[in-house]
DNA sequence: CACCAGGCAAGCC
DNA sequence: GGCTTGCATGGT
């Protein structure tokens, strides 16, 4: 990959493994909406960016070389292999499967609390629905962000949330999960919990801290590891992996720990990977039974 | 109308 | 300890 920097845009030329429909439509984040140039434009961490793709370029629309290196390079995980990475996974002859359909994929290195907050959001909620309560939360209670003539808003503070009653938070609709919204809110505009404590946790230590915040779950734990803090070594199990990998690997209904378990047995690091590759896969093609696969 | 959506907390045994 | 049930809202 050779990266270019113009006077308003930085451009990535041949970048491997970089296909921003996968990366912004495999349910990993909640803020980027496609428009019809095959471009994606979202927000994150208080900058507004597009992002197009056109045969072998990317290009990150009025990014400067400071602001790209500041907050892009890291956040689209460019400093990763993932032709490595697909050539370890590939041993495996349903993760070869898997793979192609998921081409281009990559695990972003989003925001902490906006993750925590996003996956709170998503426990049993789809896709669609969870991208506007998020929405609701960003017009009513972020700040606005002018980026090439128009305006967006960033993702509010936990302290600016905290501030909020219940009754406040109402309008975004977020049904049962805005009591833990604010749950969150206090644990982090406190100290309770920050990024800092969780990079001195194991894996474990960490989720277990995540834990205790009203709201998240072992599910919605393994979320914010994997696309927040890059722990790749978790492996959420939602509806979508427990049914693909019983197809695939179990033949019978299994429990979610035990599925767990042979994941971090046989995937260890690249785990969040391989599960990125086949939620994809299996949301991609509707695969729901054992006819649905080819 | 029932059922489900990238689950979780609380209440039961 | 595990297992069941209710949960807000919106789409099919």
């Amino acid at each position: 990959m050779n990266i270019k920097f113009t006077d308003n845009n930085t451009i990535l030329q041949t970048p491997e493994d970089f296909k921003i429909s996968h990366i912004f439509d495999c349910g990993q984040c909640f803020r980027f909406n496609s428009e019809d140039d095959n471009s994606y434009t979202g927000v994150a961490f208080n900058k507004a960016l597009k992002i197009s793709q056109k045969y072998d370029e990317v290009i990150l629309h009025g990014v400067s070389e400071k602001e790209f290196y500041d907050v892009w390079y890291n956040y689209l995980d460019l400093g990763t292999d993932y032709t490595e990475i697909k050539k370890t996974l590939g041993n495996d002859s349903i993760m070869k499967k898997a793979i192609p359909a998921g081409e281009g994929i990559r695990i972003l290195n989003q925001e902490l609390w906006e993750t925590v907050v996003s996956f709170i959001i998503s426990a049993s909620n789809n896709i669609p629905r969870i991208k506007g309560i998020i929405e609701r939360l960003c017009e009513s209670f972020g700040e606005e962000l002018e980026y090439m003539g128009k305006t967006y808003h960033t993702f509010p503070s936990p302290e600016k949330i905290a501030s909020l009653s219940l009754e406040d938070l109402k309008i975004i609709r977020a049904g049962f999960r805005d009591k833990y919204i604010l749950d969150a809110a206090y644990k982090f505009s406190n100290g309770d919990i920050s990024e800092e404590k969780l990079n001195c946790l194991s894996t474990s230590e960490a989720k277990k801290l995540l834990m205790t915040i009203k709201g998240v779950g072992s599910k919605v734990a393994d979320c914010i590891l994997l696309f927040s803090l890059h722990r790749t070594d978790s492996f959420p199990v939602d509806v979508w992996i427990k049914r693909i990998m019983e197809l695939c690997y179990f033949d019978e209904e299994t429990d979610i720990k035990e599925i767990s378990r042979f994941a971090e047995n046989k995937f260890a690091e690249l785990c969040g990977y391989a599960q990125q590759y086949l939620f994809f896969w299996a949301r991609e093609n509707k695969i729901t039974e054992k006819e649905d696969i080819c």
